[in-house]
DNA sequence: CAGTAAACTGACCACCAGTCATATTTCATA
DNA sequence: TATGAAATATGACTGGTGGTCAGTTTACTG
């Protein structure tokens, strides 16, 4: 019997459809300006089947979240491969984070959206729920790496891979969010983003790397 | 003829009151679930009268938030005073913010708010720019801090004072956001706030301390 | 005691997230 | 093929909110 199988690739489908309106129409206009009416003709259906699928307009922006987190873990994934040492990987991932913020800056937003506004875990949506775990897959990819490059001397063995791994991911993002305003704080000073970010990430290279390499 | 200046200095203080009132209401119930009849009800003045001092309710908030960096910048005034060398008042700046977020996380959550959503100087608000402004001096207060540690060798020569104080500025709000989420990514590890800032603060340390002090 | 300017009021408007009674479509069964 | 039940979809409606504005009150002046 198929038929069970069919509906519920049919629901799926319908699911897709609705974030891929909603990302059309929350990108275009930004999450605040954006009704879920807009959302609703995008996809050409009412906005009560919205709600049918989704249990709010933040629930959605959520699975939006959630696609974002997949392409970053895709990208971090990519970026490790073929990087000899750990620290080689740890530099890989550290500049795939600024690619992906570039590429794709509306993911990031959304992917910001729901770390700011989460909370506890119990009161979570679906869609919460979803992020937090792609949340816990990126970090578990970043502790590894760690845990790799001070197995192979490269990274500081003092260092708690965990830990670790939460200060970069932490700091990075504090350093990209501050771009978009940083005129505001440079005055004069002529600074591109790519520099600012080479910046930082030579920063941490200092604050991570094993010194004493010649054991 | 006083009755000009005394009108002012009334229209002042119906000002600070507001903002007082605001601050009660926003920080009780989180600025979107707090409306703007709350903050009449609260500052005993209808909703109507709110308006002839704000120009919306995001502005008011950013007048909360401009209240949050001078209290900031007041922190970091003495944090620096007393320390030796530039690197020491580095890092008693780097506690202080922690504290201040500690000690403050309403005021912290309003400045987020405002460095969030905050765009063009252009289109920006009277207390938008009152924050701007407020930030300069903050970021101008840790660059010259750098300076002087380059100056008296603790800190590398080779840094970029304004571009060292953004760095810090970014990475350590990047840490201090994290905190509040952290649980969902340390599952079963134990790390309190104080080792996880202790921990960045120290990365930091690493990166900026000029290790060839011996000149 | 008018006249006027500033401060203040609160009923009102436009807009929007979310709901729900109703309608349509799909499919199993006889 | 007819029937009705289950799943899916609809859109008018509601409650609540940021912001407005015509009118009122208050404070001062000549």
């Amino acid at each position: 019997m198929g038929i069970a199988e069919r509906r519920e690739r049919e629901r799926r489908r319908r699911r897709t459809e609705i974030i891929d309106a909603a990302e059309e129409v929350f990108f275009a206009k930004g999450i605040d300006d954006a009704t879920m009416d807009d959302v609703a003709e995008a996809a050409e259906l009412s906005k009560g089947t919205l709600y049918l699928y989704f249990e709010s307009k933040e629930d959605l922006y959520f699975a939006i979240a959630a696609r974002g987190i997949e392409v970053l873990h895709g990208l971090f994934s990519e970026a490790v491969r073929e990087q000899p040492t750990g620290m080689d990987k740890l530099n890989a991932i550290g500049y795939a984070y600024y690619d992906y913020y570039k590429t794709y800056p509306d993911y990031f937003q959304a992917v910001l959206h729901h770390e700011h506004n989460t909370t506890v875990p119990a009161e979570a949506t679906s869609n919460e729920r979803l992020c937090l775990s792609q949340g816990r897959a990126v970090h578990g990819l970043m502790a590894n790496v760690v845990q790799e490059g001070i197995d192979d001397g490269t990274i500081r063995p003092e260092l708690h891979p965990q830990l670790t791994a939460l200060t970069l991911w932490g700091a990075a993002t504090g350093i990209i969010q501050i771009m978009a305003h940083k005129s505001a704080m440079l005055a004069s000073e002529e600074v591109s983003d790519d520099l600012l970010y080479t910046y930082f990430v030579t920063a941490m290279g200092f604050a991570m790397a094993n010194v004493a390499e010649h054991t």
